[in-house]
DNA sequence: CAGGATCCGTTTCGATACTG
DNA sequence: CAGTATCGAAACGGATCCTG
């Protein structure tokens, strides 16, 4: 009871207004991708989606970006290349991902491929993962000097 | 660390196996007001949504009941009508849809329209929330005899 | 060669008009 | 009132091209 006749209509719903990032197709698998893979570069995003073209990434990218859910960090050897990496708003976007997968687990879990121990890791103790995933990528910050 | 490299790849991520979902603008929405608004007919959907046309509407519908999160019965009243209601597999969103308006709270404050009280017990107790949103649909359940 | 912009055919969206 | 048909507009996405 939450989003009710109280407080629906246009731009009233916490849902709704969020609807840029999680109405899109690609933007909910960047950030899971950032958060969880270690992967950093354009590159490395652009191959290890469910095959999302080059555009619709560089659009993407910008896009997370706009909406401060991510930023990037030159890197050290490349010209053009860049680290991209979530902001703590994105980061932020962790229990969610958290929350989609526990569903898609319970639901789909045909199709999921996921280890035994972190589906259990997944329904018995979804904080630590999260709280895993943080370390990760404050590790992997560290280890860039951010 | 869950869908790192491990599982990533190719229909092998619980994100990327739910995209129909997650990754479209209005079924998240139609799923809200399902769970949260009292709604259950097909002008109250299609008036409530933040302005979703009458086509796309009757499509997502379809969609959701394709994938099992929404089911419909003859309205008692009328010939056409139905009235639409979630699936254990739909209300097993809630939780999902919490986590989101949780993320928008915090992030997209500003914007939200929600009473003092809701924020808090969203904030403060989510698992109430999720309880209490289920009790009224198991007794709007009752109320029309399911 | 990496990042990403541009072109362009195909798909999807969505406002409105329409039907039973 | 519940849903469909239509049709222009927008988004997608594959290939290719540009630029540092």
């Amino acid at each position: 009871m939450v989003a009710n006749t109280e407080h629906a209509g246009r731009s009233g719903c916490p849902v709704a207004c969020a609807m840029d990032i999680f109405g899109d197709h690609w933007s909910l698998l960047v950030i899971r991708d950032l958060a969880f893979s270690g992967r950093h570069e354009y590159k490395d995003l652009l191959r290890a989606e469910e095959g999302i073209s080059s555009n619709i990434l560089s659009n993407r990218l910008r896009r997370l970006e706009d909406n401060g859910l991510i930023t990037a960090l030159p890197h050290p050897g490349g010209r053009r290349r860049k680290l991209y990496y979530l902001t703590d708003r994105g980061k932020d976007l962790i229990p969610v991902l958290i929350s989609i997968m526990r569903w898609s687990e319970r639901h789909l879990g045909r199709i999921v491929k996921i280890s035994p121990a972190n589906r259990r890791l997944l329904t018995n103790d979804p904080d630590h993962m999260i709280r895993s995933a943080l370390q990760e990528l404050e590790r992997w910050e560290k280890s860039v000097g951010i």
